[in-house]
DNA sequence: CAAAATCCATTTGTATACGAATGAATTTCA
DNA sequence: TGAAATTCATTCGTATACAAATGGATTTTG
């Protein structure tokens, strides 16, 4: 095992450590106000992760017109796993059922994928993409790929690897 | 300054030394596959932020069924900060004014805010909470740490906190 | 095997999201 | 001051989201 990743964290955490409220700052023997945290939304996971989430989808915006994050979503899994069931694919790019139809119908009345029918399985619908749907995905990608860099932006390598880490631990 | 918490940012450190992906762990000279990297969905910010999201709207969906999140979001957002214009609500809460609209109309059938014609400034609309709307809201919040403590549940402490500030970061 | 449980795609209904346009009111600034 | 820029609330149109119900197909199981 190699340890030269070692110094890039420990600046993080030396950052950190002046920045991140300390925990358990308020002493364990009850004080006059024992529900002295006021609930405020700007420190709540679920804003935060809203927050992040749009400033991400702004920069998406102005970046790609052409189509929206999700039917990107749908195109890029398309091209990483090939030919996919409808719920497949939803499940893939975390969309249900009836999420995964509206895109799905938007892609197809624009010829970037078509549906066919699953011979061995009749309740499936098999989606995959058009020659014009591989086409505009492989020209956008590397536009995509700026704008997962443009979002991350703020964070410091090693912050922006820590955050994808904790990320995906929520899951 | 206390450095009390250093060992614990420490524990961390260590084990995200394993477990994220080594930085530039490709060698700088050309490999024979320059664009090696795969565009993986399951590796993109937007996605990961995505499904981090939806599992704590799912992990509140089933705690908190009397309001959406985002009715839930205004009437704390009022509690904290008093009576506020519909489009100072709106950006407090991080939404557009299309879509605090409809969160105010809502909310206002259940009556659980109200508004009226701003004196000063005769473009405002003002929402302030009812009785019931207090009432609801203070039922609720204890629910709502709840909630977000189950969402972070996964990381650590010193994660959870290191999660928090990175992602103000990107706000 | 056959009933029960699952899975698949679809539809319906409600609730965000947000760009763009609009008209009324207020503020800025030349 | 008065025109230009901004702000506010509203509306329209499109695109997610997701719960719940439905009907058809497949798998699981007793």
């Amino acid at each position: 095992m190699d340890f030269a990743g070692i110094s890039l964290y420990c600046q993080i955490i030396l950052r950190h450590f002046q920045a991140v409220p300390k925990l358990n700052s308020s002493s364990p023997k009850a004080g006059p106000k024992p529900d002295a945290a006021p609930y405020r939304l700007d420190d709540q996971v679920g804003h935060l992760l809203r927050r992040a989430t749009q400033r991400h989808l702004s920069i998406y915006g102005q970046a790609i017109g052409a189509l929206t994050p999700m039917q990107f979503a749908t195109l890029a899994k398309l091209t990483e796993a090939g030919a996919l069931s409808q719920n497949a694919l939803g499940r893939l790019t975390a969309m249900d059922g009836a999420t995964i139809k509206g895109v799905v119908d938007r892609l197809k009345k624009h010829e970037l994928v078509q549906t066919e029918n699953d011979k061995t399985d009749r309740r499936r619908t098999i989606v995959s993409l058009t020659p014009q749907g591989r086409n505009l995905l492989d020209e956008l990608t590397s536009t995509a790929r700026q704008v997962t860099d443009e979002t991350l932006k703020p964070l410091t390598d090693s912050e922006q690897a820590i955050l994808l880490h904790l990320l995906r631990k929520l899951t």
